[in-house]
DNA sequence: GATCTTTTTCGATCAGTGCTCGAATCCGAC
DNA sequence: GTCGGATTCGAGCACTGATCGAAAAAGATC
């Protein structure tokens, strides 16, 4: 992206040869591959041109390398997909949780991740079936969890909570996506022309659906899983044995 | 799987002719192809060797035929998946909307599709990144407008209710599947091996989490979910449009 | 029956994928 | 220097979804 030094890198240089010659190697690369050098190409590659343009092969040459190379820094192209997730949510700041404000924090974890997504929506697609490990991730869900339990949330529910919130945020993501399939306004099209005597419930939805923008039905959807979560705070469920508040703690650092 | 016509499917009788010239043609299948001999084909491979296994060629081995006989009735495997998906959802039941007994009716459906995905977990691949178009799903989705509209949900929570259960029952699925990633036990391992002073509530809630089974899990996050919506019920949000009741109607056919 | 048209099958093949191998190269420590 | 581990890389394997045009079968028409 910056490309201060593109024609340096040019492995042709104006010299006439033989051409059985070896062509001149390369040399290494003035700054030796890295994975985090692995994980921005990466990621300039799923914004440019989505989720299906992250091959191997693409990034070696983004990377002006060979695909063999790249696997010694990589396990997989999955895990590296994993990774790039785990970048991406890295910039998401965690004030210090407040229960009484529960509600808004919560809200506003999942508003952070939304913008981030919305940023880079290609890298939906390895977070769909996963559960995140990453070490930012990990640090989002201790906080989650520290929150909720402190605001008096049963130890399951809360542990609900945050997968729930993912899973929510990738299908708010997809659903303002081109993720291949059927492009999103000929689905609205075709729920929208459905035989109105047998589906009169979809097609008055369908249009609500579209009054709304996208950050408005996201916001709601936020609400909707805080009320189920508030729900729960006020009312424990039918488990006893779900604590009421959090353990003693010292301090959360950051 | 029925097997009862075996050997008169082998394309090699007992005779003896010239190695060059053409095998007798396998001849027409006795019963020409069709989508849904195809379907079921596949599904019996996922079922059988999980969703990397349903290929192309492997179905062809399943049915007899080559790949590019498929594609005569298929557009693309990925199409083929979500026919798939259709199938296996097909045989939820769906009794008269009761608006007084809506919270229970909605988990009902909840609880039928779970147990129907349990039975084809490898199906859920094809459900992760859609919206379900198929004439089974479509069936499910209006019933479940209708439901949630009579029972006083405004309209754009109960569009969001059927999309959330559908998230959240993929979620449940992959969560008790070994979907290539790293085992399950593998990462509540982890997660209970991560730094206590760390990451003491992670620590914590996932020991709760093991605790309960998964279909007690399941039934857990049902609820929350039946509470969300709940709450939007008795208290409708700051959108002042939403309507509080179902539109007027005659009465669902089934 | 024979002929023509439409539906259905299929072998061969294309371009592209993730990933691995063994050899070559680089680079810092001795 | 030179030695040994760290790093790069070309070639290639096994596999994928998908397409092409030819061929066969089934159905319609005479």
């Amino acid at each position: 992206m910056s490309g201060k030094d593109a024609d340096e890198t040019d492995p042709t240089p104006n010299v006439i040869e033989p051409p059985w010659w070896r062509p001149p190697r390369p040399g290494r690369r003035r700054q030796p591959l890295s994975r985090e050098a692995i994980v921005e190409a990466a990621l300039r590659i799923l914004d440019a041109d989505g989720a299906d343009a992250l091959t191997v092969r693409r990034l070696g040459d983004e990377l002006n390398t060979g695909s063999a190379t790249l696997y010694w820094h990589i396990g997989s192209t999955n895990e590296l997909g994993e990774i790039v997730y785990d970048h991406v949510m890295g910039g998401i700041e965690l004030p210090e949780p407040d229960p009484s404000r529960w509600q808004e924090q919560f809200k506003d974890l999942g508003r952070q991740a939304y913008k981030r997504m919305l940023e880079h929506k290609a890298v939906v697609r390895y977070s769909l079936g996963r559960v995140p490990v990453g070490p930012n991730m990990l640090r989002v869900m201790e906080w989650s969890l520290e929150l909720l339990r402190l605001a008096g949330i049963p130890d399951l529910a809360a542990g609900f909570a945050g997968d729930m919130l993912g899973r929510y945020l990738d299908a708010s993501i997809l659903e303002v996506t081109d993720h291949g399939g059927p492009p999103p306004e000929l689905v609205g099209q075709y729920f929208g022309s459905l035989p109105t005597e047998q589906f009169p419930n979809m097609i008055a939805i369908s249009k609500t659906m579209y009054t709304a923008s996208d950050d408005e039905r996201f916001e709601f959807g936020l609400d909707l899983l805080v009320r189920g979560l508030a729900a729960y705070a006020e009312n424990p469920p039918n488990d006893p044995a779900a604590a009421p508040a959090a353990t003693k703690r010292t301090r959360t650092r950051r």
